[in-house]
RNA sequence: GCCCAGAUGGUGGAAUUGGUAGACACGAGGGACUUAAAAUCCCUUGGCCAGUGAUGGCCGUACGGGUUCGAUUCCCGUUCCGGGCACCA
């Protein structure tokens, strides 16, 4: 019987439809089993080969769960608002919403065609107001929070209310943007315009004038992850800085514990590290300085306290607040000069040009520890928002202080013993401490450092600052709070309105607020944004409804936030949706929350590491905090899948002709490279005649064989539809079927590597799945029998048993297939078509290749599902040798000797090595000096 | 500059975590079947050397050292490639 794929694959696709084969309920009496991909913004140009190579891998390791009787959760959705869909109906001026929905159906249809176990019941889009309602209902409650640093969660903002109302800010300690210091008889005083605007400062959700990264090409400003070198993520248009007023996530405010949950994951140590990278836990000290002849104070922040002796200037940043008060007349026009200029430069010049500039600002700052007046300094090479935007110069210790030092001529004080500062800074943190204070002065109370290895000195400084209250210890981190409004169309609307300048929120009941329709999905000619063109986009508090503009009267009838949320807001708790996603009650039940948990396997790729994975651990998080999600981290254990490159293919055209030469040849002529689509090249050989008709251009061109064949270069890139290298996974899954393309996907190399798609290995897999099949076939006839299995063929089965189950514990599918070749081989070398042996097989490739696995179940007689029966168990005993080998070294030579029967037990091993009962001749005269019986047991004895 | 991960045949990659390096597949070469092609099957395939031959010897896991009877694996140094952070004080 030939392996037909088209029809069994087909058959088992609409049988599993039929059948709700991989539909989920809860059920207390199974263990669950949460495997998630990372969703899919549905893009026009579909799925190519290396999208799939994640949801094949969790795929399998889901059935493979299944099969060892979990209750497995395997959902999938899409994250559907995005920047390509609203670009796409600026030009055209379709809506969003129908390309998504197109994009969606091809989606699915490829997807399909794959073979997946997705509980399709339970697909989520982003876009849906069903969903989106949740988005909406978790920024509201972000709204109505505020994080209590000494109790370490967040709570409700009507407890902050009742504090300020009891004690003012006396005794607070919780995140805010700026440390605000009031009375409760102030609280009282203030009106309740006043009282919003304090209450602004430290809610969780909260409305700020920031710095934001603008992107003029895209008309919205970004987040911080989603530019990269001061050029846009998407898009590559450049990013400028600019003060906007914005909705910000306090993802700061959750930084220690987005840092300390990392080590309770199992995620890969490299992407652990870029999320603590970015979180940028930093330790020091702020320690206070006095200005000279004024009773100005201001804060500076160091993680090098020790160095608070070689300081020979102080910076500002040039938007720092003190800039203003510390500016004396004389040097007035100078700063101001020096700020226009910095006003200038946007963020990508200060990266692409590190100059060194500044401006002296007239005042002196005053050392704390020796009473010395220090000169203090603007300049842009301090940024505003880390620390305090202040800083005390070490130049002898820091690269940039020194650069500026050597510049403006300051002064430079060594700190550290022998090390050589006469061509740059000694930026480490170790040696010995000298100079602090310098030799025949003394500083406050006497202290000194001399002596002290810098570890030390570091500590000790803290200690003098803290108890001499000069400053405290402080804990710094690089993660800022994130923007979270975006001057677009397609995205989740704020279920916000404003009433005197001031937002407010919808009343929970109304939600969600549906996204308006507009007339044109670009900015308003007033420069507000596309929300801005809705004609019907007010809210009426009477009625609680969505009314039109025009009745706005800012009595009753308010206008509407006219932004819409950005693509994490949607992507941050699909994952609990995922547990209940047809509950208009509330976000997730309580029971299906303490059903599911959290994610225990999450696949997808590392380029979300310091995006997507931050904030919805951010809003996990919270959503614990407040009693919704019951597990404080959302994914336990996460597989990042290498991205698959294209191979592309190069043809090489002699200059100013139409003639093509072979790549062997090319060097004799002066020739450029032109890329030539992968899908008319087999093996490196161009086919010349699909070329001719692949572009008019190419119809009369000439070629310069060698060996009569056309051979085209290649190259590793991204695959892109520009460079002509994109495979289509139903191309393949045409010629070769799912379960082949599936098998090849898991073969091509190790999950999480980066590597080339290359068609050309794909017949070996193929090829395996006929061999495979055809063991179960005499002929045209079913040949499996009951006969007992031999030792052999146990033998050859358990190995499987045993790798195959290793294999998918730590994903490495990689070594799988080979397995079941070499199985497949050894047992149809041994013709064996044994039941007993077969049987297995069939459920141990069925998560691989599931399509033949039902229909050789089938062929064996059962009438249920192969994902039914139970992943088989390895017998050790199976394996056991029939007889050891002992190894003996000497000499610095490892050489075998003899062999023992496997029951040999080491005792007698060991009497035979030590009664010389070895091969003379490994042995001549000289001394064994240790016999290792390999494998699995070992013996180290020294025989003298 | 700082941090992380890696380097094995012509190619993708194996190696039970310190025990016969190169599994398996692709590619290449040779052969069988066939009128022919496709398909299928078999053999060879890290390098060098010796031998008619079965076979044997030497070298070999980026480079240089070290630990060990024994190192692709562990340690130190160097080079190269990839990733993250980056005027973050």
């Amino acid at each position: 019987m030939e392996y037909n794929f088209r029809d069994i694959e087909k058959k088992w696709q609409q049988r599993w439809v039929a059948a709700q084969t991989y539909k989920v309920t809860e059920d207390e009496n199974r263990k669950k089993f949460y495997v998630l991909n990372m969703f899919p913004y549905p893009s026009g140009a579909g799925l190519h080969v290396g999208h799939p190579l994640g949801y094949i891998a969790s795929d399998i390791y889901a059935r493979y769960k299944r099969l060892q009787g979990f209750n497995v959760l395997n959902p999938m959705g899409y994250d559907a608002y995005g920047l390509p869909a609203e670009q796409y109906a600026i030009q055209t001026g379709q809506h969003p919403a129908i390309t998504t929905e197109q994009n969606i159906a091809r989606y699915r249809e490829q997807l399909d065609k794959i073979g997946f176990s997705f509980d399709w019941s339970r697909e989520v889009r982003t876009c849906d107001p069903g969903y989106y309602h949740w988005t909406q209902w978790a920024f509201q409650k972000m709204f109505g929070s505020f994080y209590c640093n000494s109790c370490k969660k967040a709570q409700p903002i009507e407890k902050l209310i009742e504090h300020f109302e009891k004690q003012g800010t006396a005794d607070l300690d919780v995140a805010q943007t700026e440390e605000l210091t009031f009375t409760a008889a102030e609280w009282h005083a203030f009106d309740d315009v006043k009282r919003q605007q304090v209450l602004m400062n430290y809610r969780i959700a909260y409305l700020a004038e920031t710095m934001v990264n603008w992107c003029p090409a895209l008309g919205t400003v970004l987040a911080n992850d989603e530019v990269v070198n001061g050029v846009s993520e998407r898009g590559g248009h450049p990013v400028e800085q600019k003060k906007m007023k914005q909705w910000c996530l306090r993802v700061s405010a959750y930084a220690q514990r987005l840092l300390d949950g990392l080590d309770t994951l199992e995620w890969t140590d490299s992407l652990k590290e870029t999320q603590r990278n970015w979180i940028g836990r930093s330790e020091g000290t702020e320690m206070q300085f006095k200005v000279a002849g004024s009773d100005v104070e201001f804060t500076i922040f160091t993680t090098r306290a020790d160095t608070i002796f070689g300081v020979t200037f102080m910076v500002l940043a040039p938007e720092s607040e003190l800039v203003r008060q510390l500016t004396t007349p004389d040097q007035q026009k100078d700063v101001d000069e020096y700020l226009a200029y910095v006003k200038k430069r946007t963020e990508r010049d200060r990266i692409s040009d590190r100059k060194v500039t500044g401006v002296f600002s007239g005042s002196y700052a005053i050392n704390p520890f020796t009473g010395e007046e220090i000169p203090v300094w603007i300049s842009e090479y301090v940024l505003a928002g880390y620390g305090t935007g202040a800083i005390m110069a070490v130049p002898a210790h820091d690269s940039r202080d020194y650069a500026f030092a050597r510049h403006f001529n300051l002064p430079i004080i060594p700190l550290i013993e022998g090390a050589d500062i006469s061509e740059e800074s000694f930026d480490a943190k170790e040696g010995t401490v000298m100079n602090s204070p310098v030799a025949g002065k003394t500083a406050l109370d006497g202290f000194s450092l001399n002596g002290c290895e810098v570890k030390e000195a570091i500590q000790k400084t803290k200690e003098f600052v803290t108890s001499h209250h000069l400053g405290r210890v402080k804990v710094n981190y690089r993660l800022r709070d994130a923007i979270f409004s975006r001057q677009r169309y397609w995205g989740e609307p704020f279920p916000v309105y404003y009433k005197d300048g001031m937002p407010q929120m919808l009343p929970e009941e109304c939600l969600p607020l549906e996204l308006p329709e507009v007339d044109k999905f670009l900015p308003t000619e007033t420069g507000e944004p596309p929300l801005g063109n809705a004609k019907r986009w007010a809210w009426d508090t009477k009625t609680n409804s969505v009314v039109d503009n025009a009745t706005i009267d800012n009595q009753t009838v308010f206008p509407l936030e006219l932004n819409t949320m950005p693509g994490f807001a949607g992507s941050s708790a699909y994952y609990i949706r995922y547990m209940d996603p047809h509950n208009d009650a509330a976000l997730v039940s309580p029971e299906a929350d303490d059903y599911w948990q959290n994610v225990d396997l999450y696949v997808g790729g590392s380029e979300h590491a310091t995006g997507h994975l931050i904030y919805s651990r951010f809003w996990n998080k919270f959503l614990f905090d407040l009693g919704v999600s019951c597990k404080e981290e959302p994914f336990k254990k996460l597989v990042n899948q290498g991205m698959i490159q294209g191979r592309s293919n190069f043809v090489y055209r002699i200059q100013n002709t139409n003639t093509f030469v072979s790549l062997g040849l090319k060097d004799q002529y002066d020739v450029t490279p032109l890329h030539v689509d992968v899908n008319i090249v087999s093996g490196d050989v161009l086919d010349i005649e699909a070329f001719k008709a692949w572009r008019p251009e190419y119809a009369d061109a000439e070629f310069i064989l060698e060996d009569g064949k056309y051979v085209c270069g290649w190259a590793v890139e991204k695959m892109s539809k520009s460079m002509f290298n994109v495979v289509n996974p139903d191309m393949i899954v045409e010629r070769f079927g799912a379960d082949t393309l599936r098998l090849y996907e898991m073969f091509l190399g190790p999950i999480e590597q980066a590597k080339p798609w290359d068609t050309n290995g794909i017949d070996g897999s193929h090829r395996f799945l006929k061999k495979f099949w055809n063991m179960f076939w005499n002929k045209e006839t079913f040949a499996v029998n009951d006969e007992e299995p031999t030792k052999q063929e146990l033998k050859s089965l358990h190995k499987l048993i045993k790798k195959v189950t290793e294999d998918i514990e730590v994903f490495s599918y990689n070594t799988s297939v080979p397995a079941f070749m070499i199985a497949t081989n050894e047992l149809a070398a041994l013709k064996c078509q044994k039941r007993a042996v077969l049987e297995p097989m069939v459920i141990l490739i069925a998560p691989f290749a599931p399509h033949i696995a039902e229909e050789l179940w089938e062929e064996l007689g059962h009438n249920t599902s192969v994902f039914d029966a139970r992943w088989p168990l390895f017998d050790e005993s199976a394996l056991v040798e029939d007889a050891v080998k002992m190894m003996v070294a000497f000499n610095g030579k490892t050489r075998f000797a003899i062999e023992f029967p496997a029951d040999a037990d080491n005792a007698t091993i060991e009497a035979a090595a030590r009664n010389h009962e070895l091969t003379p001749k490994y042995l001549d005269g000289k001394q064994i000096v240790k016999v290792i019986i390999v494998p699995g047991r070992m013996i180290n004895m020294v025989v003298k």
